[in-house]
DNA sequence: GGTACTACCTGGAGGC
DNA sequence: TGCCTCCAGGTAGTAC
């Protein structure tokens, strides 16, 4: 599942391949993938003849800047969403969902096994914060200045519910998600379990560490394994090798050799091992 | 306002 | 082999 690491994973190859590329068509066959404007019509010719200037990334969202006037294109991967940089005569995979056509035959394919993902085309007129709601709401980047250990203390220490769960709230903190938080949650020695309240100045400037560091290590790597993220180019990342906790429950703990256990937090599960974060 | 729960969705895994 | 159930999880909507 794409969070922070292989979004940017995603945002650069995006960046090397289709910068300056024209959108010359498209084709869309699953309309819902579509979540703005309403009319799929209006999605593809809002747009026909736009170039892409730049890709960017807020969270987990990816935003195209189109050539002036003709707005941006958002695009978030959800779940099993994924963005491939093709030959339009390439086979279409079976979760094809979004084709945009380029010249030279090249295509720009969303395919996405579980239908969450989505795709806005954004007006000029407007901006992204105005049409996608999950966007106006993002906390900080994990790589933003403003992202300190001052402001995790201010926003935890009102907070009753697990660090596990404040960590996927985006409104909080933008770009991770459950691969990372059981990750950061472990290089800092904090349980899952443990309420916002109950952390220490110390713990907190450690997680905010670990979660710097825990990004930084999978975007260096091309991001995860886990699950079926794929590149822009198709190719699988490199940080499954390296997980601490996540996915690893019933296997001896890295450092004490303990069993990792598993956990339900709030409809999601949480990995950990009962030593080291305890 | 803060928090928890549920729906959305598909395919793989496991049980029978 | 085939059928059924459970599970995975990011976000939006809803309930408390």
């Amino acid at each position: 599942m794409p969070e922070l690491p292989e979004v940017e994973t995603v945002r650069r190859g995006l960046n090397e391949l289709t910068q300056n590329q024209q959108i010359e068509g498209g084709d869309v066959l699953l309309a819902r993938t579509i979540a703005h404007p309403s009319s799929i019509n209006d999605f593809l010719a809002g747009l026909k003849a736009s170039k892409i200037i730049q890709w960017h990334r807020k969270g987990k969202y990816l935003l195209a800047q189109l050539s002036p006037g003709f707005g941006w294109l958002g695009v978030h991967l959800r779940m099993t969403g994924q963005l491939l940089w093709l030959q339009q005569d390439e086979p279409l995979q079976k979760h094809t969902r979004v084709r945009l056509f380029f010249a030279q035959n090249q295509e720009l394919r969303f395919v996405d096994q579980r239908t969450f993902g989505k795709m806005w085309w954004i007006p000029a007129s407007e901006t992204p914060e105005s049409v996608i709601s999950g966007v106006k709401k993002l906390g900080p980047d994990p790589f933003d200045p403003e992202f300190t250990v001052d402001y995790l203390v201010e926003k935890l220490k009102n907070r009753r519910r697990p660090i596990k769960t404040a960590l996927l709230d985006q409104e909080l903190i933008a770009g991770i998600g459950n691969i990372y938080a059981d990750e950061a949650l472990f290089l800092s020695k904090i349980s899952p379990t443990t309420l916002c309240t109950a952390l220490s100045k110390e713990q907190i400037s450690r997680l905010r560490e670990a979660i710097i560091q825990v990004l930084q290590t999978s975007i260096e790597a091309g991001g995860t394994t886990f699950s079926n993220f794929l590149n822009v180019k198709g190719i699988n990342g490199n940080y499954g090798g390296v997980a601490w906790v996540y996915n690893r429950n019933g296997e001896p703990c890295k450092i004490c050799g303990s069993v990792l256990g598993r956990i339900k937090l709030a409809g999601r599960s949480a990995h950990f091992c009962p030593e080291c974060q305890s």
